[in-house]
DNA sequence: TAAGCTATCCTTAGATC
DNA sequence: CGATCTAAGGATAGCTT
């Protein structure tokens, strides 16, 4: 929109992501009102963003836009919250009948791994890189060019790491899926 | 939009209003993906709908449509709700300040805030993002198809996301070697 | 019922102050 | 910075298939 087409990527320059950003916000939470209203259906929206709100700021901060007010998107996420988790109850009776044989430990063993998954989960979107970059690059503040080749180093390395940590991941996919085959029928 | 101005208020008309619904929730999910992608920012959207969904469907079915995916969409409703209640009241947008934003300022004064838990949290994922991952992928197998099945589908799902990350980082690492040349690239 | 089509209205990138 | 303005690209209401 606007004056020039935009590519879909990350806007390089600081202070114009900036200023997208809030335009931007504005229009979201706009379109949430209006197909709240329109439609008559349930709807939040949360945004966390790390834009520092004073020039020399050396803390980065992580702000939080909620729309609509904070108790009704709480309810709403609770109630979003409700859901799955009822579907996986759904889904731990059907293993726990399932297991029901066997030993009561495997039970357990398979509430922790849905739990650990859950928290593994969670944590991956606490690690993410793009708070890593804010975090990183606003703390030197207006760091010299070494700054950036520093940290992109250590991005480098990390998406290494990230990357290869993909291919396990589609390999053990595959292996178990094909597992999974034999034992049983398909799964999309 | 469209070919005539609507009113902001409830669709009478059920139909239209399901096929309202289905376009604007199709826009605003891609306006997330937009916002997320152009700002480098951390978002979700939850939406509870009650259209029926096969053509003679009497129970009113609940359904909710979530962007991201729903264990990243779970990630944010997480973080959200690990606000202290006075930070979300402090940052919350509410529907008033959204509607007077139509004809003047829509501004909301948002403090520089440190979350010092937080950053160290974010700090020790940070040292190593794939740890816990690492942790758990180990786990798995035995037990019944089921569990290959299960197991498959989160790693899917986990997979999914890293590989977003990897890409993420990726944008970020060509951003940041661009600044540091001291060349800003134009976007286009 | 869903999928395409556009005329229109809306959002917003870039420029100014 | 933040508030405005405006040109352009985008979203979509009402129709058509």
């Amino acid at each position: 929109m606007g004056r020039k087409k935009v590519k879909c990527e990350l806007i390089s320059d600081e202070s114009s992501r900036k200023t997208t950003f809030k335009k931007r916000k504005a229009g979201l939470l706009k379109k949430l009102q209006e197909i709240t209203t329109l439609c008559g259906v349930i709807a939040c929206g949360i945004i966390f963003s790390n834009f520092s709100t004073k020039g020399r700021s050396q803390q980065p901060n992580q702000q939080q836009e909620v729309w609509p007010s904070v108790p009704e998107a709480t309810a709403v996420v609770e109630k979003f919250k409700d859901l799955p988790e009822k579907k996986q109850k759904k889904y731990m009776l059907n293993q726990e009948s399932l297991l029901s044989a066997s030993s009561s430990k495997m039970k357990e063993k398979l509430e922790a791994q849905v739990e650990k998954n859950r928290r593994l989960e969670l944590d991956l979107l606490l690690a993410d890189p793009v708070a890593a970059y804010h975090h990183d690059v606003l703390l030197p503040d207006s760091g010299g060019s070494e700054d950036f080749v520093n940290h992109a180093a250590k991005l480098d390395g990390m998406r290494e790491i990230v990357s290869n940590k993909v291919d396990q991941i589609t390999e053990r996919i595959e292996h178990i899926k094909s597992k999974g085959k034999r034992m049983r029928t398909r799964y999309s």
